[in-house]
DNA sequence: CATATAATTAAGGTAAACCTTATAAATCTC
DNA sequence: GAGATTTATAAGGTTTACCTTAATTATATG
């Protein structure tokens, strides 16, 4: 005896659920659907009927369902609401990086769109989620994700947590428990034959994870020499001079963070150390083209990832 | 062929407007509750009998409905939902304060214990909403009204607005596009007979309400010799030595609404002014027992209500 | 106290999002 | 190409929040 949605939220899951599984450039076969949405293939099947009548999908049968443009469009601007809901989960109410993808995606069918852009010119209008994963822009356009999944990562090689893939709480638990998070450096040390698990190197210790999951994580090769002299992700105040770095973590109080957001220190941003004065104090920094100088304390507050 | 909401939301919404139509101590009738949510009583009245078999009200048939303990603690959650949601977006996402209400609505069903507490604590645990109604606790208490509404004041009487009881985005445009706020002084110039409108005057113009409309601005009356020798709304650095006042808006940049929240400067509280230095500047305060000292330019941007 | 009014119940209906079980039709793989 | 697998459809069901219209009770009022 489930209780059922309303129209406009399964609606949105739908658009929101094809979108995560690709279909605005390659049609998704329903069972997957359903699997994700955890209802029975009959009535995911149904449902896409209905969106159909609403041309919001197009249904190839036997091959899969794709977006229309207008529904490709509203999934974007659920995808955008999501992350940014989970930005603010995250980054000003602090609350678990695990679950805030549970938590956003209640509030994204209550979000219209006057409030998802106040809360986007609030949060600094953020380029990522606390998961790695872009946030659309408001005409539904996307940065593509960049990284290949640690699944496909040659064994013996390091690399660079990018993104967390869209994925339940429970994974995201399991990945939170192990470090495995956007920043994080890590080395492949083995890996099961017959689709079996990856025994990685994070942090010091071991760690395994199943294949489905890896294929979940989008890393970045690093060298490991060059990784070994100079670590991927530091603190701002230890980016050295004419170095890049992107922004991953915003931390400080309430009122240090807010600051830093209305000086467009936000999560996916770049930035770059131009100089650091003499007695080390304070550090120019150059964000979003202009400049501004923050004192070492404050800067160690903010973490980010070196680009090459 | 309108679209039906959710169990959840609507169980919510029932037991909600019951609350606000004071079903926590008297029965409500069954075609107020209907008016309110705009359904058939007839509709009204299944869910009502629903709602009776989940033990959350009571009825008794010919008199009206009743919150049980157990509805009265679930509505008072969902409110306070709601009004601290109206805080946000009004304060800090700078939204609109006639609809706040209505967007707040939507949000306050997709919200968890969990993401409601991050946001009390976040917003610096507000007392009332935009509107003047009290947040109710975590326990389910709330603080009572005070303040009569302004369709029983006494020709010729001068009064401030408390509070604006919950009602439509309609009904609160059209206030605030009548100045009518709380906080605002008006004078109540004549009263049509035979449930006729009222005329006030305010911020120096004249304006006509509804009597129903008058039902819902709660006003406390104020000794007219008083109000012209002292105003009763001020901004902070105009509150007189040894006065104590109510916060009712905190203006100013992001940066700066946020450091007032942290310094317990939010809508509701009650501060004092301490003494102000020889040069006029800083101004010590009193704010939930300790001292903070602001610079008068700083604390134009506070908004205050004196208390008698 | 009769009657008007308001509140309630009865009866029957709709749309939506789910479900199950069974059958039909494509596609893939050997 | 035949069989296995996947995908789709058909058929029938449930629950929930709504609706309308009509009939039945209470309560209030002249």
């Amino acid at each position: 005896m489930r209780t059922h949605a309303s129209t406009q939220e399964s609606t949105e899951m739908y658009l929101k659920t094809m979108a995560e599984l690709g279909g605005k450039d390659t049609p998704v076969p329903i069972a997957q659907l359903a699997e994700r949405l955890e209802v029975s293939p009959v009535s995911a099947n149904e449902m896409v009927k209905r969106l159909e009548t609403q041309s919001l999908v197009q249904h190839e049968r036997y091959k899969g369902v794709m977006l229309t443009p207008a529904g490709a469009q509203i999934a974007a601007s659920i995808i955008r609401r999501q992350r940014l809901w989970a930005s603010f989960l995250v980054d000003q109410l602090q609350l678990n990086w695990a679950g805030a993808y549970e938590m956003s995606c209640r509030l994204e069918h209550a979000t219209s769109t006057v409030v998802t852009e106040a809360l986007a010119a609030y949060l600094g209008y953020p380029t990522h989620c606390p998961h790695g994963n872009p946030i659309p822009a408001v005409d539904g356009s996307f940065e593509p994700l960049h990284g290949l999944p640690l699944s496909e990562l040659a064994v013996g090689q390091m690399a660079l947590i990018k993104t967390i893939l869209p994925t339940t709480t429970e994974v995201f638990a399991h990945l939170q428990s192990r470090h495995l998070l956007p920043g994080t450096t890590l080395k492949l040390l083995a890996v099961d034959p017959l689709e079996g698990p990856l025994t990685l190197q994070v942090d010091g210790q071991e760690a395994t994870v199943g294949r489905n999951v890896a294929a979940l994580i989008l890393v970045e090769p690093v060298d490991p020499a060059q990784a070994a002299t100079q670590p991927q992700a530091l603190s701002l105040d230890q980016l050295p001079p004419g170095r890049e770095g992107r922004i991953t973590q915003v931390g400080g109080s309430h009122a240090l963070r807010r600051r830093y957001m209305e000086m467009g220190l936000v999560r996916g941003e770049t930035i770059r150390t131009e100089r650091i004065a003499p007695l080390g104090d304070p550090i120019e920094f150059t964000v979003k083209g202009y400049h501004l100088s923050l004192r070492r304390t404050d800067a160690r507050h903010v973490r980010v990832l070196l680009e090459s």
